[in-house]
DNA sequence: ACCGGTATGTCAGAATCCCGTACATACCTA
DNA sequence: TAGGTATGTACGGGATTCTGACATACCGGT
């Protein structure tokens, strides 16, 4: 039962296109279409894409009949005459999605609709020092509980990681914060035990994915999903795919060079984008200034006191504003994704901190034809990654390129 | 259940994959290969991509009809009986490709034969405060130079500009050091004159598809091919295509920062990689050492120095390094190229440097069980740029992805 | 000289997918 | 009721790859 991948393997292999492989990713990309842009008629993903409403008609029919899609109510649309569309959307009982999201001590598992709507959310707890057949049990057990709402067969089971991962493989390499887990085949276990297909992946990465489906990113060909909070990490959507470095490398930008001559991280190495943009930071800073509840400080909390008027905590807000720039400038001078959207305890500093990060990002950057980056905050109670890791199944089942 | 998409973009539309298209890709794809691994018989290339060799045959057939591809003579290979394999390769006498690069004062360009073979090579001067149309006739002068010894039609012409380039439009949209040719259309300008289609890029993004093709870079999917000099750029190439932000944007690597309490740099802000690893930085840091001839020192003489035994010279070249390193290792935490060209003035520091480098670099990043990043340095005489804008034509007439 | 073994290149039919045209359907307006 | 418009579908055609079978070419042994 873990079969999954053509193994997209980096290296010697060279693959070729196919026909039936084409059709695939057409699906894919008539699937993500409608994501982006909500129900659409035969004719309208014909115009979108350029082709005609019967080789539409051909893509869509083996969605229809395997009850991902159904067609909905005839709907007259602006035009005067003429016979209405019928769009299409998923399915309300299509095969839905499995999502993990296993963070250290804790684990949320989803079952997702195709559509992006949540059918059912179990979480749990373990020790964080807990041996790895613990860990593995507490998935399984919250996979079950939300598999046992469902009549339909899940199409398959995605699973954000923090930690280095090998995404082909579905082993977690390393984890700092549950170092009993290290190496452990997470993927091909949960999978003989579920009987269902896993897909395993870095947590931003999967965050990534989750913003490209169902958040800010839909629709978006580049952007970069960020965390910040306890620690820095990103995941990158370029020109319409995912990256990933070889072994899932990439995306730890959290321990970028911005400043060579600054404090030690934890890491080991001086100057990291961690030690100048994560919470611990904020709070040793607002120790430093003496503000209340420093050592609890939150962004909330210093959002709430630099709007009260305190002096030393509107500079440190700004400060903190300037060094989440920092991290954003570097990525939009190498990759220019143009889009950043950040996740985490950042987003509790609402449009006061967006607009100051926007704005220092801006001005730190040439003026170009094209407009600046934007930034974007997720939600505030960010299930973006479960539905991420949810989208994981999605975009493995349906890739977007061949 | 659906949020309503606020910002319907049609104006992005969505791409098929279509037989053709398909084909295309194939026909890339396989000329890649044959780039990769030197000749190759139909049944190598049907081993090395999984398909049958009837489908190679169907494949390279219009290349061969196209005079692009020659069958060399039977070779016998290491197996004892069995037909002799015809190894395919690329044609002597194939359309060559015309490529130019277009620097400040100085235009180079040259014939290139598909294998990446120079047929010819001409180059000219002009002021680099000469107007726009001055430098449109240098250009087409020294591009009818190298045509006129080529009986065959070329391909088509590749330019590499160093500057902010649309690659979509063929348009230069600024380069500090040519003001005056902001905003030119060169793309189309030389189009008309020379009757060929033109592809227009950046010099640092030409550069890595030269390594890709005819460099280090041959058979990997992901590397980073940087410039460092009086300017440092790079050209990334991940996943087997090159990256290109919206607008012909990202790979502006020497505007990161690094240093954030460094010095200014002469892009306005403080502490970019510029500031710390050019050819400037190196002289301002001899003079200040009171090094000899600081104010014309290059690389090469300062690992001469440093071989000599010069304790100043060599904290200095240890400190060239380091900083160079520096860049590296942010881009390798964020994308996870694992290999890094270098090209450039640094290249003249031979092993010494690069060895530095390369140790620099893994000190700084985490141990991990894939191998750290591996530093290359560009040949001396470096023609990858001028033979990446003749790969450009390749690579936007075969394209790798659909 | 002859024959089996092996590897290469090619041919023909089938399957898959997209394209273009034409046609049936459905709704509005006059 | 007739005309117009837009949607969805059926059919033939083109392009590509897959499968299986076949001719070719060379080696080694009898």
């Amino acid at each position: 039962m873990w079969p999954p991948s053509e193994t997209p393997r980096f290296g010697q292999p060279t693959v070729l296109m196919t026909a039936v492989k084409a059709g695939r990713v057409n699906q894919g990309r008539v699937l993500q279409a409608l994501h982006d842009l909500g129900p659409l008629s035969r004719a309208d993903l014909a115009r979108l894409t350029g082709v005609s409403r019967a080789t539409i008609g051909s893509i869509v029919q083996p969605l229809l009949e395997g009850g991902l899609l159904v067609e909905g109510e005839p709907q007259r649309g602006a035009a005067p005459g003429g016979k209405p569309a019928r769009p299409l959307w998923f399915a309300p009982d299509s095969p839905p999605l499995a999502a993990v999201h296993l963070v250290p001590g804790w684990v949320e598992a989803a079952l997702v609709r195709a559509d992006g709507g949540i059918l059912a959310v179990a979480s749990g707890r373990f020790r964080a020092t807990a041996p790895a057949a613990t860990v593995v049990d507490c998935v399984v057990d919250q996979l079950n509980a939300v598999l046992a709402g469902s009549t339909a067969r899940a199409l398959g089971v995605g699973i954000a990681v923090g930690g280095i991962v090998e995404s082909t493989s579905g082993t977690i390499v390393a984890c700092n914060l549950m170092p009993e887990l290290s190496g452990l085949p997470l993927g091909p276990l949960v999978s003989e035990r579920i009987g269902l297909p896993v897909h395993l992946d870095l947590h931003p990465r999967a965050q990534a994915i989750g913003d490209r489906w169902s958040g800010p990113g839909r629709g978006e060909q580049s952007f970069a999903s960020i965390y910040i909070g306890e620690a820095i990490g990103a995941g990158l959507f370029l020109n319409g795919a995912i990256h990933c470095g070889p072994a899932g490398a990439g995306g730890e930008v959290g321990h970028t060079v911005v400043d060579i001559r600054g404090r030690t991280c934890r890491c080991g190495q001086r100057g990291c984008w961690e030690t100048v943009a994560t919470r611990d930071w904020l709070r040793e800073e607002a120790a430093r200034l003496r503000l209340p509840a420093a050592r609890a400080m939150t962004t909330a909390l210093l959002a709430g006191l630099s709007a009260a008027g305190d002096a030393d905590a509107r500079e440190l807000f700004e400060r903190y504003a300037h060094n989440i720039a920092l991290g954003v400038v570097n990525l939009q001078q190498i990759l220019a994704p143009g889009l950043f959207i950040l996740h985490g305890d950042v987003t509790a500093g609402g449009e006061a901190l967006r607009g100051r990060v926007e704005r220092q990002a801006r001005s730190r950057l040439p003026a170009r034809s094209a407009a600046g980056p934007q930034i974007t905050f997720g939600p505030a109670h960010d299930r973006t990654t479960l539905l991420g890791a949810a989208g994981l199944v999605l975009s493995r089942s349906f890739p977007l390129v061949g």
